[in-house]
RNA sequence: GGGAGCUUAGCUCAGUUGGUUCAGAGCGUCUGCCUUACAAGCAGAGGGUCGGGGGUUCGACUCCCUCAGCUCCCACCA
């Protein structure tokens, strides 16, 4: 209902919730193949059992706005939502649960777990997406997924089996890394160096007689981890360590356990490092282990899954790993091995899950070869099919893909997906789909083998080898590329997608495995753009944590200032790729501006208007101002969104409407107190008002929608979600000048009055001496709050100043004092004078005109002229004063 | 150890192939206003030798070199 009574405060809270069930009423965020341009975002699944912290907020925020930006646009816009089952970070909460109940994982056993596990998922599981529905995300919720739904399970299974068949899967033992408290392996990726304060332990190892008996000759070797000793394979030098020559062939005996271990020779070792002397443990460290190949050592592993030392070590057994490197300190010392202990500092793996430190483990797992698929994903970015935002991480992503390492996929997990891997009583591997399909090639290698005979793999694969394929599988779970595949109407509509807004930290995890996905099962990228957000920091720079208690929970946050006010927020302060320093007084902006649209429409909502009254001449100018600056806005707005610089389209609508529309808009075409306002002028009012909700729409959808139906009664389901974004028309830049020199005009108006404490209220007489355009003396008038515009020089005594090259003075008799107003004066014309020298000089320059472009000459003759035509003013006005 | 990036107003940051009177924006600060939409507001004002130094150029915030400081990524010196 138009002009209906506004509350005189906006309040979020009840808006928010009536306009997204409107929206989920009438389907509005839900998208079918048509024949429209299709524009596609898949979200980044948060972990499953997440909830909602800044990051999030920042991230959708994003998706949001471009999501709504392309439906405004006419497109057929679809934004995926979905979880992730995040294997090892899930597995670990439903370990502590149990662990609360008293139990371990393997007490109650694989099946019971899981069982366990989907309970977790369904009680804490999409919380987060309802979360998001609080921040307004017009995602489509019919089309939620989730990594592990059954469908997209068959497709992580199917794929496995198809790089299987390919040759590219294949089973190796390898140093991994060992997580020792989440009790799998885990990828590169996922392990933080970090430098870390510990101990360099210098041990005496004595030389063998040869019959296992010490000599009274020794080597020293240092090393940080002397609970690993008793692995050792080796002691090894340098060949070109002459200092150690006279030990070659020797053998040296293991402190403690007087083990014999020969003496080895490889270039591996730094001869100004340490003592020169290094010993190998090829079980416990993944150099140790490469020297072990090259010499044949021996691989003894005495640290167990949990990190502690098992039978092998001989000694300290059941120890934990860090306990026992402090009781062999002292069993060295006592033994007389230990030489001395020095302050050391050097980077230590963790893992980025659980923080433990990271054991180097020798094991069996799964690898996915890299080469052929990272030379694809390098291609599609290096080729510009896909653009990063901003492009700084091209470089470090060519690194990652020019030495990429064959992906361990493999998890000691049981929350996943299980690797369709069965293994024959031989010990032969079939992989296979199902465990049905399995037995019939297990029948073929050997007939006598039945159902039960096979054994699967007990190893989950990583979650990223189901997030890889997330921008297919939301579509087509069925998997192009695989045997008996079917062509998919929505794969092929939707996909590939449009923008991916991410955090720079996944950008190897996840946004690299699409593009490889994509390029393998679709020959196409997954996505156009990757705009990268930066981390959400406190105002301190400090990332969000829950021990700083720094993080603020964004619930609380949109119901203390509104959604829409927590969206802008995070959009002000959000260029590409740059760290987000939050800081509440943000938010605080977001409602002011809230509160700012709100009182523009309850101010026009307000007016009385009169049909038969005509459009007085200072309203026409500014209707006419208004509409050539909102159509080059927009055009700026455009080209912002068009190269994703959301924050800056943001920056122009914002100061578009505030400072434009409200500030001098409004107050131009205000009608005086009382009395009514002119049809055209209140039409061409609630024109602009509603391009500029629509233009706002995709920033801040709830208040925006709030207006637009309190504009006018709109039929049921009509939203403005839906309506066009405004298009922008020819202007005339001619025009926008003029007024930007009322503007100036006025401006100095008011610091004259404010300089000379005048009224606002109080009229003044303007003379104006030079031309302006005509119109415009309408606008100063009104504005400035000008009774009389004459033209030439003021006659009593004045206050001047110089718009462009128009000399203005306002009338203050008894208020100027003319001995300060003639310095000022002279002031101004002595920095026009030494303007018009630089001007003067720089066209003097035969270099200058001979290389600078016509336009820039051209500029400075403007410059030029203008600067003589000022001088010319400020003397004559300057004689004028001088003749009184 | 290798690589990348950053340094512009008190704070957070723009500045798009070197050239519009170009040194900007938002916030904050200061001054004056409860002016009939909004004090969560209005009107004004101040504030930076563009990190230091050197070079190329008619012309440098912009390009090159160098120094300093900060950040991130990668990395198997025990």
């Amino acid at each position: 209902m138009p002009n209906m009574e506004l509350d005189s405060k906006y309040n979020p809270s009840s808006v928010e919730e009536k306009w997204y069930s409107y929206w989920l009423e009438h389907k509005c965020f839900h998208s079918e193949p048509d024949e429209r341009e299709p524009y596609t975002i898949v979200i980044p699944p948060p972990n499953v059992t997440g909830i909602l912290h800044m990051g999030h907020v920042l991230n959708n925020t994003l998706n949001d706005v471009l999501t709504r930006k392309a439906r405004m646009d006419g497109k057929n816009a679809c934004w995926i939502p979905g979880t992730d089952h995040a294997s090892i970070a899930t597995e670990s909460k439903v370990v502590a649960r149990l662990k609360e109940k008293g139990l371990t994982k393997e007490q109650v056993g694989r099946e019971e777990f899981l069982r366990y596990a989907w309970e977790w998922k369904e009680e804490h599981g999409g919380i987060i997406l309802k979360q998001l529905r609080k921040l307004g995300a017009s995602c489509d919720w019919d089309r939620t997924k989730f990594t592990m739904d059954p469908e997209l399970t068959k497709a992580v299974i199917a794929t496995f089996c198809y790089f299987y068949r390919k040759g590219m899967i294949y089973r190796g033992v390898r140093m991994v890394n060992w997580d020792p408290v989440a009790l799998t392996a885990i990828s590169d990726d996922e392990v933080i160096h970090r430098d870390t304060k510990s101990h360099f332990y210098h041990l005496r190892y004595f030389i063998s007689d040869g019959n296992g008996n010490p000599t009274d000759d020794f080597v020293v070797i240092a090393t940080t981890r002397p609970e690993t000793i008793m692995a050792d394979a080796a002691v090894c030098i340098n060949p070109a360590d002459e200092r150690y020559h006279h030990l070659r062939g020797k053998k040296v005996l293991i402190p403690l356990i007087n083990k014999e271990i020969p003496i080895i020779e490889d270039s591996y070792v730094e001869m100004d490092f340490g003592t020169g002397c290094l010993k190998v443990t090829p079980a416990h460290d993944v150099n140790d282990y490469a020297i072990g190949l090259r010499h044949n050592l021996e691989v003894l592993e005495i640290i167990d899954d949990h990190g502690r030392l098992n039978e092998n070590a001989r000694i300290l057994v059941g120890e934990d790993r860090f306990e026992a490197r402090k009781k062999i300190a002292v069993m060295l010392e006592q033994a007389g091995n230990l030489v001395k202990i020095e302050e050391y500092t050097s980077p230590v793996g963790y893992s980025e899950r659980t923080n433990a430190v990271i054991e180097p483990k020798l094991s069996a797992q799964w690898f996915l070869k890299m080469d052929e698929l990272a030379a694809m994903a390098l291609e599609s970015v290096d080729s510009g099919k896909i653009k990063f935002v901003p492009d700084k991480y091209v470089n470090s992503y060519r690194h990652w893909m020019e030495n990429a390492h064959d992906w361990c996929i493999s998890r000691q997990l049981w929350w996943g997906q299980r690797i369709p891997a069965y293994y024959l009583p031989d010990g032969r591997i079939v992989v296979d789909e199902t465990p049905e399909k399995a037995l019939e090639q297990a029948k073929a290698l050997d007939p006598s083998v039945r159902m039960e005979d096979l054994r699967q793999d007990e190893d989950v694969l990583d979650t990223w080898f189901s997030s890889w394929l997330w921008p297919i599988s939301v579509f087509d779970p069925q998997m192009p590329g695989h045997p008996g595949h079917k062509p998919n109407a929505d794969l092929a509509y939707y996909y590939p997608t449009n923008d991916l807004v991410t955090a720079p930290d996944i950008i190897f995890f996840w946004v690299a495995r699409m593009i490889m996905a994509g390029g393998e099962f679709m020959h196409e990228v997954p996505f156009r753009n990757v705009y990268f957000t930066g981390i959400v920091r406190d105002k301190l720079g400090r990332k969000m944590s829950k021990t700083l208690g720094n993080s603020p929970d964004p619930l609380e946050l949109i119901s203390k200032y509104g959604a829409d006010a927590v969206r802008l927020g995070m959009l002000l302060c959000s260029s590409a790729g740059n760290d987000i320093l939050y800081d509440e007084s943000q938010i605080e902006q977001g409602r002011n501006f809230c509160g700012k649209i709100w009182n523009a429409w309850r101010l026009v909502s307000m007016w009385k208007v009169d049909r038969s009254a005509s459009q007085p001449a200072d309203a026409a100018v500014a209707v006419k101002w208004f509409d050539n600056l909102l159509s080059k806005t927009i055009e700026t707005v455009e080209a912002n969104y068009s190269r994703l610089r959301i924050s800056d389209a943001l920056m122009a609508i914002y100061k578009l409407f505030w400072d434009d529309y409200c500030s001098w808009y409004l107050e131009l075409v205000k009608p005086a107190w009382g009395s009514a306002i002119d049809g055209a002028t209140y039409d061409s009012t609630r024109i602009f008002f509603e391009k500029l909700l629509k233009l706002i729409h995709p920033i801040m959808p709830f208040i925006t929608e709030e207006l637009w139906h309190a504009m006018q009664e709109r039929k049921d389901g009509e939203t403005i979600m839906f309506q066009r974004t405004p298009i922008a028309g020819e202007y005339d830049q001619n025009f926008l000048n003029a007024f930007e020199q009322a503007k100036e005009a006025v401006m100095q108006i008011r610091a004259v009055r404010a300089q000379k404490q005048i009224s606002p209220r109080q009229p003044l007489e303007l003379y104006i001496s030079g031309t302006i355009m005509p119109e415009m003396t309408q606008i100063i008038r009104k504005a400035a709050n000008i009774s009389e515009i004459r033209e030439g020089e003021a006659s009593g005594t004045a206050v001047s100043f110089i718009v462009g090259t128009v000399k203005m003075s306002v009338m203050l008799d008894g208020l100027v004092d003319s001995a300060e107003e003639k310095a000022r004066l002279e002031a101004e014309l002595e920095h026009q004078r030494k303007f018009l020298a630089s001007v003067r000089a720089k066209l003097s320059n035969a270099k200058f005109v001979e290389h600078a472009p016509e336009a820039v000459i051209s500029n400075e003759r403007k410059k030029e002229a203008d600067a003589v035509s000022r001088i010319a003013t400020l003397e004559a006005s300057l004689a004028a004063m001088e003749n009184k």
